[in-house]
Formats: structure tokens, C-alpha cells, sequence
DNA sequence: AGCACGCCGACT
DNA sequence: GTCGGCGTGCTC
């Protein structure tokens, strides 16, 4: 018998199957998936590569086909489906073989024996909130601060609690001593589900109300008689999507197959998880990328080994070797976390559907403010699309949205980032004792000239789009590379106050700090959220009321619920809104929408106040309104009017070089390369323009886009363009990378 | 990607 | 006369 193996080398000259014998010793342990280890080139050094193929016939020479050394210990054997999947992600994105596999597969790391750190209470609740009140009081900041965080959510477990914290018996020992905390620590293997049970709690169902289970009822009988058309479940935020998810994984479950829920990492909270648990015990596992390789793989072991039969976690929940899956649940479809940013980009929407479809199971989409991709295929009939309108939660009411004209703001001579009636507003809550969020959406590194007087950003003339202001001064169109100079004055208005927009979170904190110098404000940015435990840290002392005001950038609009938050302030909607990116309309929309939703989560009333130079922007306007549809309409037509996604499929290929002129003359043989095939009449070529950051590690960047209606076809050009370059000699100093938007 | 084979300059 | 530069080509 001889096994094909993908050696595990990313390198295209490389990237295919190697033939190599089975010897007898390893026969029964060698199947598709496995990991293996074989001799490989002249000096016949050990590398590792995957079984993709097992067959009894010899494509080689058999004198020259060398044996399998061995088997990598603990590889997950008979993954066909997922090798299956790789292969359709490597042709679909364009990655090596081995990039793919790797994405698909995970490896079995040194399983490091950790603590699991489970710490199972003994004492009533009164005694353990006083007990790490006072932990908190003295030094054990940080933790004890989240962890009461936790305690104050009514019914958690506090064995969950204690693990999600990562407390250790010494962190607690204080306590111990104190004798004011009973606790019992293990350090033996136990998942949080175990600790659930010890904890007493028993798995339970919440009750749906009539609309969320008309959804599940019908969902439920679609499945019953094969229908797998993907649904999108659109809800406003609170509307219980949650409940509709379980109640569908609970039917899949019952026909004794199993479900992946795709959560983006943002979101992947321990309350969110912890109603999965509530409802499904111990037969739920979790993923997130904070696990070790190690850990994950326990989790996919335990997935394949049927102990575990509902996975939760980020896209690469998607990989979990389910034997007989039967739903995907993909929740906040629209958010920009499924796509992956490395090779093979693929987005788990797409992947989970391929996977989906070569499963027989069900994919449900979910969302509050769907991507126009998900929407416009449900209105167009593609889906299945279900509703759910009102919120879950009585008495629960939507914030008050203002949004502020910052172009009267600079007539009316207020040059600060406060506008009069935010300002206003900020005086008056911490007046109040309330807490304020300060958002800022300021995205990447990409700056862009706008006027101060009429709002207008500047545009490029062939694409509108928003041009980027490079550091050389000059402006530059990131999709088909028009250059100008900055203008001195504004091309619309002529007005001379005309300027690069960079204000960044640490701007406002100052500013904030000079306007209320006797408000403690906290900021939640890149920098400050990048040692271990940042984010948790500032979230968890801003819920504790540490801070008055929370200044941040996308990330303090996901997440936690602040009860005491009346007031959400957006300083600059238009940051997003004229990045030179098709999606940007979409994303400020997306974004806009859920800062709103931030505000008043309890019985106070929340007040939101969007600032904007244009307020007339429709996608300012309908977050402003919480109008998802008109929303829709008016991005779609843009979308049309442009050929964007997803009325026209658009494929950008990266093409880098260190030497320039190579780099040059690729990227226009591409292009006549495509321009010779017979699908070039058909498919609108853009560019090639330089890349939005040139220059990288010494590497020079271009891009080419690609824009038409049918997927196929420009999943052809891709592929035809992969043959042909791999054909050229000097090819090999180019580097390519295809992305499909 | 590695690694071997291979054909030209400065060293004991 | 030999050590070593990294150019080219192969890996079941």
C-alpha cells in the first residue's frame, strides 16, 4: 500500500503529493489526515506531511518510493471530509496545499499538563462577594475586580467565574487564610462544564416567545424534510437570537448529529458562552484563540471523539472534526473577523457553507445589521430569511440618537473635538454620577484630507473612493492608482481650512482630560490593550466605576454591558465613512448602529450623540434612525452603480517583489496574460495600482483588481494566472497572493 | 523551503 | 593545490 503525503513545506514547487510506502508495522495506524513523518530530498531528512490519499497502486517508480518513518503521535486520523475541504479552500483562495491543510488541521502539540485551576465554592453568595470585595479592597486588583464583575451577574456559577479568571489557589490565598473563603482547589483535568455541575446547576431551557419559536418550529420542520437552504436569522440586538440558536442546535442534536456555533472573537464572551453551557452542559466545548495549540486540539479530540457535540467559537470553530455535523451557526454574520487575514483568506461564510453542503447540514446566518451579501441573497430568495424584530427583554428601550453637524460646530467658531452639545451632555452625566464611552472609529493607518467647512473628503475621480494621504504629501488612489498633489484649499468649497484626519484616541483622552480635568478617564486602544490582559483589565475597572469616562476605538462598542453608561458620544463618524474601501459605508452603518445600542441598557435612559461633518450621509442618517432597510437600499445601489460586491465578485491580486522593476514588469505581464484569455472581454480590469502600504520589509507591492459578476470565471483567471506564472522562470522572485472581497 | 551538487576566487 | 562563495535544480 502506498500513502500520498503533502509534505509540510509551504513552497509551491513543493505543494503536491509525494508517494511513499506503507510499511507493514505502521499499516493499521496510517488514514487520510494522519500526520506522518518520512524521509524527503537527497539527504533524506526527516520532515512531516499529511496523508491525503491512500492507494494500492504505484504512480512512481517504486524502486525510488522511500517509507513512512513513522506516525506524528496523536494525529487525528480520518479526516477526509476536512482534507476534502482544505483542497476546495486552496483552489477557491488560491494557497498552497500545505497552507490550507494547516488551517484545517490542527496539530497536536506538547501537551503541556496544566493546572486547569477550577476552584469550586463553598460559601453563600453574600460571603464570597464581601470576601473578594475586600481582595479587591487590598491588592489583588485586577482580577478580584473582574471577577466581581461576574459575581454581580446573578446565577453564574462561580466555579466558572473563579476559572474564567484564571485564579490560582496562591492568587486566593490571602482569602484562605482569612478563613472568610471556603474553596477547594483541583488541579486534576476538568473542563468548565464539569465545574458547572459541581456547581449545581442543571442544564435548562429558556422560554421562547411566540416569534422566536415560530423560527425554530419552521427552521425545524425545513430540516426534517432535507430543505438545506441556508437561513438568515435577522434580529435588532436583544432580540434573542441566542435562544432561536439553541432551540435549533437542541432539534439537530436530537437527530443525533452535532453543531458548530461561529462567534467572532470579540464577542466571545464568557456570559455568551456560558448560556450555551446553561442550556446543553457538558456536551458543549468551547475554542478561542487565547487557548494554546495544545488545548485546541484537546477540544477538537474530544469533538471527534463524540464526548463533545456542540463547539462555540471564532472561524476556526469551523475546522472541528464533527462526524456528523448537521448545523453551522454563524452569529454577527457581518462582522469582518470571517475573514481571515492569512493564507488562504478565506471567509468562514463561504467555508462553512462548502462545508455545510459536503456535510448535509444546516447553515443558519445571523445578525442585527446584516452584511449585504447575506441580506440582498435572502431578498433575492437564496435563503430563508427570518425576522425578529422586538426586543426579548420588556421594558428594554432603544436610546435616544442626536446627530451633531460639526461643520456649523467650526462657523459657530468651536474648533475642539467636542461639539457644544456633547460637551454639554458630558458635564451633565458626570454631573450626575453616570459614565460616559467616548468612541473614536478610527480605522488603520490610511489618512484622508477632508474639509473642515462643506465635510467633503477628497475623492479620487475614477473610482469614488476616498483618496489616501501618503507621507510624501501627494494623494493617492489605492484602487487605480491616481495620484494628485494635496490641495492647499478645498476642490469643493474652496474653503482654506482643508486637513489630513488623523486624530487618534490618545488626542482625545488629553483633550478630554484638559475639558474635565477632575474626570478619571481610561483608554482602550491598540497600544493600551496590547500587554496580556489589557482589554479585560480596562473593561473590567471601567465596570467597576473606576473611571468616568472610557475613550476607545471599535473595541469598547463590542462586549461588555455597562448598566451605568447613559451616554455614548461617536466623535467622528466620517473616520470610517471615507476610507478608501468599498465596505466603508457599510462598516461606519454596522458600527453607528451597535455604539448606539451601548447606551441605556438599563432603566436609565441612554442618549447617543453621533458628531459627523456629514450628517446627511445616509449611513450616518439610517444608524441614526436604526433603519436597517432604507440602509440597505441605498448601499446596494451604490454597489450597483460601482460594480461592487455583491453585485459583481471583485478578485485583487497582491503581486510583490524586492526589486521594483521585476516587481513592474510582472504585474504588466498579468495583466496581458489576462488580457489574453478568452474571458478578458467579460471582466472589468482594474489598476495595477500600488499597494495601500508600497513598501513592506523592503518588499514592493501592487495590486491588480478584478471585478466580474460570476465567481467562476474569475476563479479561472486565478487559476490560469497561478499556472502561468509558476511556468516563468523569473516568476520565482514574485510573490502573488489572490484575495476575493 | 532546504539541501546537494557544481563551478570560479583568496587562502594555508 | 584546497576551502568556500551561493547559482541552479530536485525532492516520491
Amino acid at each position: 500500500m502506498y500513502a500520498n503525503v503533502i509534505i509540510d513545506i509551504s513552497h509551491e514547487k513543493v505543494d503536491r503529493a509525494f508517494q511513499y510506502r506503507i510499511p507493514e508495522a505502521l499499516s493499521g495506524r496510517i488514514a487520510v489526515g494522519v500526520q506522518v513523518r518520512v524521509p524527503f530530498g537527497a539527504g533524506d531528512h526527516e520532515r512531516k506531511g499529511y496523508v491525503v490519499e491512500i492507494t494500492d497502486r504505484a504512480q512512481w517508480n517504486t524502486e525510488q518510493i522511500k517509507e513512512i518513518a513513522g506516525v506524528v503521535s496523536g494525529s487525528v486520523t480520518g479526516q477526509s471530509q476536512l482534507i476534502q475541504l482544505a483542497w476546495w479552500m486552496k483552489e477557491r483562495y488560491g494557497s498552497t496545499m500545505n497552507q490550507a491543510l494547516k488551517t484545517v488541521l490542527p496539530v497536536k502539540q506538547k501537551v503541556r499538563k496544566k493546572e486547569n485551576r477550577v476552584l469550586v465554592c463553598l460559601l453563600p453568595d453574600a460571603q464570597l462577594r464581601e470576601a473578594v470585595a475586600e481582595a479587591a479592597r487590598k491588592k489583588y486588583r485586577a482580577r478580584e475586580r473582574l471577577l466581581r464583575a461576574f459575581l454581580e451577574t446573578p446565577q453564574i456559577p462561580y466555579a466558572i467565574a473563579v476559572r474564567q479568571m484564571n485564579l490560582t489557589a496562591a492568587t486566593l490565598k490571602p482569602l484562605l487564610e482569612n478563613k472568610t473563603l471556603a474553596v477547594e482547589a483541583h488541579t486534576v483535568e476538568r473542563s468548565p462544564v464539569e465545574a458547572l455541575r459541581k456547581g449545581g446547576a442543571e442544564p435548562s431551557r429558556l422560554a421562547l416567545n411566540a416569534r422566536q419559536q415560530a423560527i425554530a418550529d419552521d427552521f425545524a420542520a425545513r430540516y426534517d424534510r432535507g430543505d438545506r437552504q441556508t437561513s438568515l436569522l435577522y434580529g435588532v440586538t436583544g432580540s434573542g437570537k441566542t435562544e432561536v440558536y439553541m432551540e435549533m442546535i437542541d432539534h439537530v442534536l436530537k437527530k443525533g448529529r452535532e453543531a458548530i456555533v461561529l462567534i467572532p472573537e470579540i464577542a466571545l464572551t464568557y456570559q455568551t458562552v456560558l448560556r450555551f453551557y446553561k442550556r446543553f452542559g457538558d456536551l458543549v466545548s468551547v475554542v478561542n484563540s487565547r487557548l494554546s495549540a495544545g488545548e485546541r486540539y484537546d477540544q477538537f479530540e474530544r469533538a471527534y471523539s463524540g464526548e463533545v457535540r456542540v463547539m462555540i467559537g471564532p472561524r476556526s470553530a469551523l475546522f472541528t472534526p464533527f462526524s456528523n455535523l448537521g448545523l453551522i451557526v454563524i452569529d454577527e454574520e457581518h462582522e469582518g473577523a470571517y475573514k481571515s487575514e492569512l493564507s488562504p483568506r478565506y471567509h468562514a461564510r463561504e467555508v462553512a457553507e462548502q462545508r455545510a453542503r459536503m456535510s448535509d447540514a444546516a447553515l443558519v446566518l445571523g445578525s442585527a445589521t446584516p452584511s449585504l451579501e447575506a441580506y440582498s441573497r435572502a431578498l433575492a430568495g437564496g435563503s430563508r430569511l427570518y425576522r425578529l424584530t422586538g426586543r426579548a427583554k420588556a421594558g428594554s428601550h432603544m436610546a435616544e440618537v442626536k446627530v451633531v453637524d460639526l461643520r456649523e460646530e467650526l462657523r459657530a467658531g468651536n474648533k475642539s473635538i467636542f461639539s457644544r452639545e456633547l460637551k454639554a451632555a458630558m458635564e451633565q452625566e458626570l454631573a450626575d454620577g453616570r459614565q460616559i464611552m467616548l468612541f473614536l472609529n478610527r480605522r488603520g493607518y490610511s489618512n484622508f484630507v477632508s474639509c473642515r467647512s462643506c465635510g467633503q473628503a477628497v475623492k479620487c475621480p475614477h473610482c469614488d473612493v476616498t483618496l489616501t494621504l501618503h507621507r510624501n504629501g501627494r494623494l493617492v488612489c489605492h484602487y487605480c492608482g491616481y495620484q494628485t498633489a494635496a490641495p492647499k484649499s478645498c476642490p469643493s468649497c474652496g474653503s482654506p481650512y482643508i486637513a489630513g484626519f488623523g486624530t487618534g484616541t490618545q488626542k482625545i483622552e488629553s483633550m478630554a482630560r484638559e475639558m474635565f480635568p477632575s474626570a478619571r478617564i481610561l483608554r482602550m486602544d491598540l497600544d493600551t490593550t496590547s500587554k496580556k490582559g489589557g482589554h479585560e483589565e480596562i473593561l473590567a475597572s471601567f465596570a467597576e466605576g473606576e473611571a468616568d469616562i472610557l475613550v476607545g476605538t471599535q473595541m469598547i462598542v463590542k462586549g461588555h454591558d455597562f448598566p451605568n453608561v447613559t451616554l455614548v458620544g461617536i466623535l467622528a463618524a466620517d473616520l470610517s465613512l471615507y476610507s478608501s474601501d468599498f465596505r466603508c459605508g457599510e462598516r461606519t452603518f454596522q458600527l453607528l448602529t451597535q455604539a448606539a445600542g451601548r447606551a441605556g441598557r438599563d432603566e436609565a435612559p441612554g442618549r447617543v450623540i453621533i458628531q459627523t461633518y456629514s450628517p446627511g450621509h445616509y449611513a450616518v442618517e439610517c444608524a441614526a434612525r436604526q433603519d436597517y432597510e432604507t440602509f440597505y437600499r441605498k448601499e446596494m445601489a451604490y454597489r450597483q452603480v460601482l460594480r461592487y460586491p455583491p453585485l459583481c465578485a471583485l478578485l485583487s491580486v497582491l503581486v510583490s517583489s524586492r526589486d521594483e522593476r521585476v516587481l513592474d514588469e510582472a504585474v504588466s505581464q498579468l495583466n496581458r496574460w489576462t488580457l489574453k484569455m478568452p474571458e478578458a472581454a467579460r471582466i472589468q480590469l482594474i489598476g495595477p495600482a500600488e499597494a495601500p502600504i508600497y513598501k513592506v520589509n523592503d518588499i514592493y507591492r501592487k495590486i491588480l483588481y478584478m471585478k466580474q459578476e460570476n465567481y467562476d470565471i474569475l476563479i479561472r483567471i486565478k487559476n490560469r494566472l497561478e499556472i502561468l506564472s509558476g511556468q516563468a522562470e523569473w516568476f520565482s522572485h514574485v510573490m502573488m497572493q489572490f484575495d476575493f472581497a
